[in-house]
DNA sequence: GTCGAAGTTTGGATTAAGTCTAAAGTCGAA
DNA sequence: TTCGACTTTAGACTTAATCCAAACTTCGAC
């Protein structure tokens, strides 16, 4: 159980408890763009006991203090992120595997000159084939595009 | 009841009838972006009997299709598009209410060069506040951002 | 016309994500 | 050690969306 998290949580202003430091680890270190249940599902497995309502509470707890921002990219999946600074996303068509892409990686002409709109943040959000990397199947894999 | 519609439907291999007319008279030329139930609503104003099942069998299969696009850009909203071409997406932080922009109102850099990516397709998507034009209040209004 | 098959619509049941609630548990300062 | 504030929990609830099986339409073949 790192210090550090402990006093990130502290400088954000939560503080801190096992249950929130456990979810903490785990949502505020990984580039999966887990669903609260993927996180619910990771988290129990060092922490049985652990509550979907917490984890709910937790997640928008981090999201309200700006320690995670919550994406609503893709049919039926809310996300969390902790990647902070701007950035862009990919969705991969046949996964649904959500991946950050950086933000020079794609230019974006002059969003803020817009007239009419006074923009607070913007993204490209693309979708499509990841070539290659099919190889990469680490956790439980978004939900290969479910047909709920 | 355009013939167009009708001919619309047939070309798209869609057979008609009296519940798929409605929906499409309302669906395919609106700009105002609405979810499913606010799509029953509507059209549930000239054809009462109309049921819930149907909206969401009709406005799948307009997917499907290919007449309609389905979006999910903001918490708990599924939305549906007539817009066919590539555009971007302005959300009001206030309102909710998704607004298309042209495709040349933002200029993107080369994104199908991305290196180990294969984009089939992309979007801007843009949240703030949009200036000025509060009084357009036609309809419904998109739930002004509804705390769930 | 009328018969049957295929397609469409329907209300109600079901599922799943997420929130709410109220009771029980923890923590820390006086 | 005790009190009040905060946190966690299981389970009830809500809402969007889908599934289901029965009823209804449509349409071509006879």
């Amino acid at each position: 159980m790192s210090p550090d998290v402990v006093n990130l949580l502290r400088t954000a202003g939560i503080q801190p408890s096992a249950q929130r430091l456990a979810v903490a680890q785990y949502v505020l270190t990984t580039d999966a763009h887990p669903s609260a249940d993927e996180v619910l599902e990771c988290v129990q497995a060092t922490m049985p006991m652990l509550s979907r309502a917490t984890v709910y509470n937790t997640l928008n707890l981090f999201v309200e203090k700006g320690l995670l921002r919550q994406l609503v990219l893709a049919e039926g999946r809310t996300v969390f992120d902790p990647k902070l600074e701007a950035h862009h996303h990919f969705i991969d068509d046949e996964s649904g595997r959500i991946e950050d892409l950086p933000w020079e990686a794609v230019k974006v002409g002059d969003v803020r000159g817009l007239k009419g709109y006074e923009v607070r943040e913007y993204m490209v959000v693309m979708r499509g084939r990841k070539l290659g990397g099919s190889r990469m199947q680490a956790r439980p894999a978004a939900a290969p595009v479910k047909k709920r």
